[in-house]
DNA sequence: GTCTATATTATGATAGAC
DNA sequence: GTCTATCATAATATAGAC
């Protein structure tokens, strides 16, 4: 529910070079901190991580985290926030960078860059999934404050190239869906990937062939394909 | 590593009518463990699970677990062996009473099959992302006990339906890995479904709508339709 | 086989010195 | 802002009565 207050806000009266330099450190460490808590909530979900072992990860004594971020689910929020809004910083950034470009290369080019993303940071589909499978009230705050802006973007966009025929028919959220499945789980599974099949799918070439396969399933008749 | 020896054997010294109801006394308690047991270690993982819980949930005291499976982690095993055993059953069995049908019919069959069994039991693959993700010895034991052979059946069905070009072209292992995501996310992340697109994806119109679509992605020239 | 009781460790969180 | 020390609780696991 409501978040506790983490961390007194700046005194006023310290000196303006000491207090820079404090909020250096400051910064620092809470950017340590949110590192180490990435992956260890990543790896063992919510109830699974232990705040000693995330400090411990991160080099820093197990009160830094009540210190900075309030308690546990305090440190999960500002964790996920972070994550959350460089993504759709970068997606939105995009975008704008696409004005005028026709729909289905747009999408095209979105998807391609979802699927790079996830291969970078598989750790954030990951995350996601813990929370997403159960229905509790984290998943509520990260599907409002998050999945609904990406859908937001990805649907009309689906929408529009299914128009034009070039996209494989059918309900756009459930498209989406379908998309993130296969796009990501490689990338979510890949120690399970390298016992398997004996290959790492985090090389260049196998995520490249990975792109061009998830994108051949979903765009039926290639439209005009974007030049690399 | 090795497994602690869980529970004594049954004793010989007494009565076979006073055995055999002790022994279906426990059966139906190790039932009722195993179940809850499911469904916590999907939620939560193996760290983020309580074995406390699991006996609550299962009607039964903390101590039966250790009577019954040993530890924590013997509780587990006994769990996943029980579930890849009646997934590997049911997929032998399948695949025995198809003997004679052609290569790219028993596929499409074999992942239609994969499909509702996936909506039936999301809980499933939660439990084997649990540990895909993260390399350890769980995940190795479970690699080798059961994904392995599950690919040793799909990995052959798909070369050979490539060869007749009814199936999109690429790695098997790769390819399985795609299908597998896209099949299953949908289900893993139902609760997330619901509250983004307000519709459940539980629904059998909702489920045969997913299986049609999954398979239109991968069956490129569709071959000749089973009849269900 | 199932119960009560308990030993031991790990966890989230806080108090207070510096 | 960071440290040491500590509290209260919850965890795994076991001992032993019945």
């Amino acid at each position: 529910m409501d978040e506790k207050p983490a961390k007194r806000s700046a005194r006023q009266t310290t000196k303006p070079g000491k207090r820079r330099r404090r909020q250096q450190r400051s910064t620092d460490t809470q950017q340590k901190i949110l590192e180490a808590a990435a992956e260890e909530f990543a790896l063992h979900g919510f109830i699974g991580t232990s705040t000693r072992v995330v400090a411990a990860r991160a080099g820093v004594q197990h009160p830094a985290l009540t210190y900075h971020f309030g308690n546990k689910d305090g440190l999960w929020r500002a964790m996920m926030r972070g994550l959350n809004e460089s993504v759709l910083t970068t997606l939105k950034a995009r975008l704008q960078a696409l004005r005028g470009v026709d729909k289905i290369t747009t999408l095209r080019l979105i998807m391609e860059d979802f699927i790079r993303f996830s291969a970078a940071n598989p750790k954030f589909h990951r995350l996601m999934d813990h929370e997403a499978g159960n229905g509790g009230e984290r998943m509520n705050w990260l599907v409002d404050e998050f999945v609904k802006e990406f859908f937001k973007v990805l649907v009309p966009l689906i929408e529009a190239a299914q128009k034009d025929g070039g996209f494989v028919a059918g309900d756009a959220h459930h498209l989406v869906y379908l998309f993130i499945g296969a796009a990501t789980r490689l990338f979510m599974l890949a120690p399970e990937v390298k016992r398997v099949s004996g290959r790492s799918p985090m090389t260049p070439s196998y995520i490249q062939e990975h792109a061009d396969l998830c994108l051949a399933l979903f765009f039926r008749e290639p439209a005009a394909r974007p030049k690399r």
